[in-house]
DNA sequence: CGCTAGATTGAAACGAGTCAATTACGGTGG
DNA sequence: CCACCGTAATTGACTCGTTTCAATCTAGCG
């Protein structure tokens, strides 16, 4: 039973799924019969996806907007893990241990997000080998990058997590000025910081010459080798 | 050109590749496929697999032995990722990124190791979907406590981390009296500590009644609530 | 356009790191 | 198998980066 394009001014189902990288490569009558499973919903801003505890049986994959994982310590303490957003999915860790999350996911913003039944995306995996082997691309490249910020976290200090973190995203735009994709305090809980430490250190950047802090959480990077020397 | 069985008083190879985790479940002739194509190895203590910038183009399997894995961040600071063992596997990331290693690896130990050569796991992958899913569970497990950690440094204090790792270690192990797996000073490189601080800690931690320090590494768990109170 | 969550700034406290010196293992070679 | 040597572990004193707490300011969503 294949769902109407439940949202206004889209391409039809087929053709979203057929956007998702996990799925890119498909064929249109495979993707089609993806499309027939899914169940596609418009979040508001700040909904939660799900919460540690729960066991949500749904892949979810990201037409649009952006969703934020974080965890909560024992101290209260909340830990932004990644945030995720157009193409990229959701989910998954539960479907593959059969364990509950032990981690929330929140959108940071309107979005339009598809769910697939785990048991549907066990078939799936089985039946089209190149799903599963996109999703180990995808999660090798996650664990890469988590590595890294764990020891970054672990062997670095702040100034050069932030440096880090400022070059890193100067690399996905083509200008030095470009505006921050999250809010301070999550780029602070990403960091490992506070939102203080966070707000100090940007301003001491500043006054150092080596950025500019505009509005609209927009920086512009002035010295960019000073940021790599640090 | 099969290999003789290098290592004196073992199993045959088809044996040995059987036993990994990720090939089990694979028909006989299909292992004895797989056996012919890999090298088998004995490395000596604290020998280096690979380190960052190489471009290793294998797949390891430990048979034997311990492997750790670490990265060395900007500021010289060594800081362990994960420890491998019987059954593990290493050397995935180069494999689907494509990209050189960023972190090493060396033995902890004199350890045996398959090497399979990245074309010809290319080829299994492809075949074998049962091994593509068997990695993805594997990395997606690597991924989750890759991540705990993560907001275990970022969020809780040297105390914290310490118990947990203690608490989770006596998970392992059927009475409360058991060996570190690794020497303090990769325990502490794991926990994001200066060997110093986990020393002292431990120390701390015995004067208040929670913990014995035996020799040879050895911890006694005295105060279970305790460690899980703090 | 008002309200509330986010951001900034200051002052003070503290946890963990650093440096240095000593002791204790444990792996290697004789 | 034992002795030696080098690495690991421990201990102490001191420093410093980051957090915490509190107050104020700002901005963006509804």
């Amino acid at each position: 039973m294949a769902h109407k394009s439940a949202v206004h001014g889209h391409a039809p189902l087929e053709v979203l799924v057929g956007r998702v990288p996990i799925f890119a490569g498909l064929a249109p009558e495979e993707l089609q019969e993806i499309a027939g499973r899914v169940r596609l919903r418009r979040h508001v801003r700040n909904e939660q996806l799900y919460g540690a505890g729960e066991n949500n049986p749904f892949l979810m994959i990201i037409h649009s907007g952006q969703v934020k994982i974080f965890r909560i310590t024992e101290s209260g303490h909340e830990q932004l893990i990644r945030v995720l957003g157009e193409g990229d999915f959701l989910g998954d860790m539960s479907f593959i241990s059969g364990a509950p999350k032990d981690h929330f996911a929140t959108t940071l913003e309107t979005a339009e997000i598809c769910a697939l039944h785990h048991d549907d995306l066990r078939d799936y995996l089985l039946r089209y080998p190149s799903v599963t082997y996109k999703m180990l691309e995808t999660l090798s490249s996650r664990l890469e990058s988590t590595e890294r910020q764990l020891s970054a976290l672990a062997g670095e200090d702040a100034d050069h997590r932030l440096a880090a973190y400022l070059l890193e995203l100067a690399d996905e735009h083509p200008t030095a000025k470009f505006p921050l994709p999250i809010a301070k305090k999550d780029v602070a809980s990403f960091l490992g910081l506070t939102p203080e430490t966070l707000s100090r250190k940007l301003t001491q950047f500043e006054d150092a010459g080596m950025i500019r802090q505009h509005p609209r959480r927009t920086i512009e990077l002035v010295d960019v080798p000073a940021l790599h020397r640090l």
